[in-house]
DNA sequence: TATCATTATATACCTTAATACATAACGCTA
DNA sequence: TAGCGTTATGTATTAAGGTATATAATGATA
């Protein structure tokens, strides 16, 4: 049993932008004509035309640009404001696909019923989450310990309860999210040490935001990758911007996400 | 502009389950027969007679049980592997429209763009999850400090960046959800106080589960509730089954998802 | 001014899915 | 055995979309 589901954007409660008209816009943007398009996707330059008249007049502001006559006929052009809908409906797309994936990983169907173990709608409020991927899993009763690494070759251990990992069907080699709430990144100069041990990360500091009793440190670890750490104020005198700083993490406080 | 979306479930690449025909099972749940729901659905019989053979063949097991004479004339009733199908698809429903919801409010029509902040299609691995109402917010230049109403009535405090409370357009009486790693929740006798303060929840202990470092105790907080707590063994040693025990929680350990 | 590829528009046709309607078959009941 | 309400099945009709096709209209160009 698989899921299978549409998406479709509506305006005033037509339907505006569906995938059928999404194609034809690609194809429009690429040939630089109505006819041309609906040859290739392919379909009746009745629809295409109707389908473009329709777009357009449910739109705010145009998504095509017609011109009738001249040097080769004419054509039609995608608007600056009709690129950008095309962007965006491609990431609400894969948005949508991953929601259905998951879903379809979550059917079973042996029995009728459906897993919804929790929430996997969820936007959550940590600052930091990372994509990264599962290279190796230790398993003890009651926890689990991951060893992560990022896209930019970063190794991080997260310890996360066996039950958890189990949940979330975590195995080698899966994609996987890290996520830590920015409280519990330390930010402290290079040649500290925390508990005895070195930091995780090291990077530059781009900005300190500060009031009366907390700070925001967000640091640049390099490969356009930014770390956002918050610490009592006190704590962070000795730090400044541009300098190079260690963060450390505890692997207790990552958690998974996917 | 809102997001629509149908949800189809398929079966060997055909449609099985949808919302029509799920429509169609209630009603037929609810009036024993397939004429009677096709009457109130309404739709003609012929069509609703053709939907419960569709569904039937391409089902691994029964899903209504038809009687043809008899009695009435006969009439039909669904199965309890049908039932079960029932409840599994409104739960699928559920979370689909949750994240068509949040899809749409993350829509912003006047450029044309969506801002995806960040993943929200995200199951993540904390154990406790828990819905919760913003019933005040207080806050600073960096943090932001939640006041959350629990279902059983519990008070609970969470403190997360300005920025990831913005990004989540919190406001007092949203609902959210209160994760936490379950080795952010401290378990210890009631009479005791963690950095001079009492705990925010008290429950007895349901079952621990110890391997030779840490140990997993799960705590039953009353209201059908359950709290997953993560400790070193050594910890714990003056805890036992069914003792009345208290949990404390930093509310910097607190996220916020939604 | 004739040519050209295109947009813009109309009409007839085809396909699909649903409805409407008709009719068997079924098995209990009076 | 006739009556009944239902399932099971077939056929004709309708409605909605799309296709196929034809025809203006347009405006640069040779």
């Amino acid at each position: 049993m698989t899921v299978a589901s549409t998406l479709t954007l509506e305006m005033l409660g037509k339907p505006f932008l569906l995938e059928k008209r999404i194609v034809l816009l690609h194809a429009i943007q690429e040939h630089g004509s109505i006819s041309k398009a609906a040859k290739v996707v392919p379909m009746s330059y009745k629809s295409a035309w109707e389908a473009v008249d329709i777009m357009n007049s449910l739109s705010p502001e145009p998504i095509v640009y017609t011109e009738t006559g001249g040097k080769d006929g004419g054509g039609t052009t995608i608007t600056d404001y009709g690129e950008r809908l095309l962007k965006s409906y491609a990431l609400l797309k894969e948005e949508h696909s991953r929601f259905l994936e998951r879903l379809s990983e979550l059917t079973d169907i042996d029995n009728g019923t459906f897993k919804t173990i929790e929430r996997f709608t969820l936007q959550v409020s940590a600052r930091n989450q990372w994509y990264a991927n599962v290279i190796h899993i230790d398993y003890s009763d009651v926890e689990c310990i991951l060893s992560l690494k990022l896209k930019n070759g970063l190794l991080l251990e997260s310890h996360i309860t066996r039950e958890a990992a189990e949940n979330l069907s975590l195995e080698v080699g899966r994609e996987v999210f890290a996520i830590i709430k920015s409280n519990a990144i330390h930010c402290r100069r290079l040649s500290c040490q925390i508990q005895g041990k070195d930091p995780q990360i090291e990077g530059f500091i781009e900005k300190i935001q500060s009031d009366k009793g907390l700070s925001k440190i967000v640091v640049d670890v390099g490969s356009n990758f930014r770390v956002v750490s918050v610490m009592s104020t006190d704590k962070i005198k000795d730090l400044n911007e541009d300098m190079r700083v260690g963060l450390w993490i505890d692997p207790q406080d990552i958690l998974i996400g996917r």
